[in-house]
RNA sequence: GGCCUGAUGGCGGAGCGGUUACGCAGCGGAUUGCAAAUCCGUGUAGCCCGGUUCGACUCCGGGUCAGGCCUCCA
């Protein structure tokens, strides 16, 4: 099956062709850990785990190497860690962590390698050392900077020429710079602020630098794809390849030697509305997870196709609810099959192949679960473990169907419930209705719905 | 001002030049002590104006509207 991917740089859809299909290299950008991840900060992590998770399909599990950076080394972090009177350290290490369970909890799998900055400082400072022994930075009051003139490629990525920046540009220019777009590579650091040795004083990267010299230190140039959010087009990514490119010795000023698929997901909004501090609706991941079971929040990210826009709402969150309900639905009732190995459905996996189009694999599951309902006793064992295998490439589906629907209930509940039902069933069989009916009311109360059949009474708990 | 997306049924959201997306909600039926849940069935669409075509939601041109980026940002 052919993969196709949407690539920023070549704006448009291409095949996917690895470098080499035996080490398929895969960098996304990862937090800056100073704070709880918002949603929004969630999608490209649920994205992108869903192409790790076909790569691995695609070329087997060792063949493909994802990196999701830290950065651990930042000016918010500063601050942060500075109104608290502690070391960076105790900041990043927390958030880090917190950062990690966050996204396990959306079912995201542990990328290969976290690279953080602080451990790749000699990477960083040797990256900047080449940039300016190849010409294209240049040192300048205890900073170094990129010099954007001198490589002709830079602005392919978000496609403005330099004149369009240099016109645009509101920032103030410092009076170091050659060029008003000029970026910083080094930058010296504030007494109090973490600071690292180099040739140049001591101080700290600059951010575009950080991600480019891991990438080149961690994975080797060119990787296959680098993928982030939409925002991170310019300055970000469009300076990486300045840096990546410009950094290999005899370089080619070609932009593909840097990375070779671009990859970005679309923008979330909530209520329709940019999230924002300012306009005070942040929704944080750390939250989130209480209220929804990780996997509607994952399935609700894969519910609009990667590149487009999703609007963020409870409504979403419902009917993605209800969706997942519909599939486990198939699986309950089919709990006592046995499951068989089979090969993933190739519909699934030729929609994902199409630049990762989960809307069609959410179909192509409702289809399954269908199939599964409608097989015959013989074909039942089949049709439940395709709906398995492919509700596990898009990491989806993996609980006991029973654990899904009580989800949440702790045991003094479900001993609760047990008991109550037991009492039920005792008066139903009595045909005394009006005891029947109290207690299901009593156990309506308790937000748990009671469904009867032919095998006697089970429950959910209500959405 | 520059660059870039998108506009599909009540809602979310796909594919496709001529035939069902899918899901949620709604409606009808089966089932039920009554309900609920479940199962079966089902109605509703393609921003506007031109063009190409035997035929366009699908291709082309123009317009309108909405959103994003151009500054830290997923």
């Amino acid at each position: 099956m052919k993969l196709r991917l949407s690539d920023t740089l070549k704006r448009q859809k291409v095949d996917f062709v690895p470098k080499n299909p035996q080490r398929v290299t895969m960098y996304v950008c990862g937090p800056t850990v100073y704070n709880y991840a918002h949603i929004g900060n969630a999608r490209p992590v649920v994205v992108f785990d869903v192409l790790f998770r076909l790569l691995r399909h695609l070329y087997g599990e060792e063949a493909v190497i994802y990196a999701r950076n830290i950065t651990d080394v930042d000016d918010k972090i500063n601050q942060k860690a500075m109104a608290e009177g502690v070391d960076i350290d105790v900041i990043t290490s927390k958030f880090a962590d917190i950062y990690n369970a966050d996204m396990r909890a959306l079912n995201a799998l542990e990328p290969t390698i976290q690279p953080r900055v602080t451990q790749n400082m000699n990477a960083i400072v040797a990256q900047i050392a080449a940039l300016i022994r190849n010409g294209h930075a240049y040192a300048a009051e205890g900073h170094v900077l990129f010099d954007v003139e001198s490589y002709k490629g830079y602005g392919a990525l978000s496609n403005r020429s330099l004149d369009d920046m240099i016109a645009g540009a509101r920032v103030e220019v410092a009076p170091y710079k050659k060029n008003p777009q000029d970026f910083v590579l080094w930058k010296p650091s504030k007494p109090g602020e973490p600071k690292w040795p180099s040739p140049w004083g001591e101080g700290r990267p600059g951010w575009h630098i950080e991600c480019s010299a891991m990438i080149e230190a961690n994975l080797g140039l060119p990787i296959d794809i680098h993928g982030g959010g939409h925002d991170l087009i310019f300055p970000h990514h469009e300076n990486e390849i300045a840096q990546g490119v410009c950094a290999q010795h005899g370089h080619s000023h070609q932009e593909e030697s840097y990375a070779r698929y671009w990859m970005h997901n679309g923008f979330l909004t909530m209520y329709a509305e940019k999230m924002s501090k300012s306009l005070g609706n942040v929704l944080l991941v750390h939250d989130l997870i209480k209220e929804f079971p990780g996997e509607v929040i994952r399935l609700a990210l894969l519910s609009a196709h990667y590149r487009a826009p999703l609007d963020w709402n409870n409504d979403l969150l419902v009917q993605t609810r209800k969706r997942l309900d519909g599939l486990y639905e198939a699986l309950r009732k089919a709990a006592d099959v046995p499951v068989v190995e089979v090969t993933v459905p190739e519909a699934v996996i030729e929609a994902l192949c199409d630049d990762l189009s989960t809307p069609r694999v959410l179909a192509e599951l409702s289809a399954l679960a269908t199939a599964l309902e409608k097989a015959s006793e013989a074909d039942k064992p089949l049709a439940k473990s395709q709906l398995l295998a492919a509700g596990a490439l898009v990491g989806i589906l993996q609980q006991e169907a029973e654990g899904w629907f009580k989800g949440g209930a702790d045991d003094d509940l479900s001993a609760k419930v047990e008991a109550l039902l037991e009492a039920r069933k005792t008066a139903r069989a009595e045909k005394n209705w009006a005891e029947a009916d109290r207690i299901r009311n009593e156990l309506t109360a308790l937000n748990v719905e009671v469904m009867d059949g032919p095998a006697g009474a089970t429950w959910k708990l209500k959405a």
